[in-house]
DNA sequence: GCAATGACTGGTA
DNA sequence: TTACCAGCCATTG
């Protein structure tokens, strides 16, 4: 049996929460977390959804300053504009001052 | 059990 | 705006 780590798991319940034409940064995702107890942080974030990011709105995830998961930049934009996303004039990152959802 | 790894971050230049 | 750097910490080999 291939037993999904612990933080992984976490990771996968709160990225399951964004809502669409929202997101979260990997960042934000430690931090909310650290705020139930659960240490970890946001290398830690993009591994899982790297690892066992199946099934879920990883694009939902972007960096700090809005860029999508590298190496996945083109995918995310595509799911970005199709959820109404705020993205800045330039269209190619987020704009995290609109976007960033705080899990409530 | 220990060293390397990595879908990151914030500061500085 | 981009580029580089030290710190970060669960997971991996």
């Amino acid at each position: 049996m291939p037993g999904i780590p612990p933080y992984a798991e976490r990771v996968r319940e709160v990225v399951a929460l964004i809502p669409a034409g929202r997101v979260m940064s990997y960042g934000d995702v430690a931090e909310y977390l650290a705020g139930l107890g659960v240490t970890g942080g946001p290398r830690q974030v993009g591994s899982a959804l790297s690892r066992y990011g199946g099934g879920l709105p990883w694009w939902r995830v972007p960096r700090a300053d809005g860029r999508p998961p590298q190496g996945h930049e083109a995918e995310a934009l595509g799911h970005y504009r199709t959820e109404g996303t705020p993205l800045r004039p330039a269209g190619d990152r987020v704009d995290m001052r609109l976007a960033r959802w705080d899990g409530r």
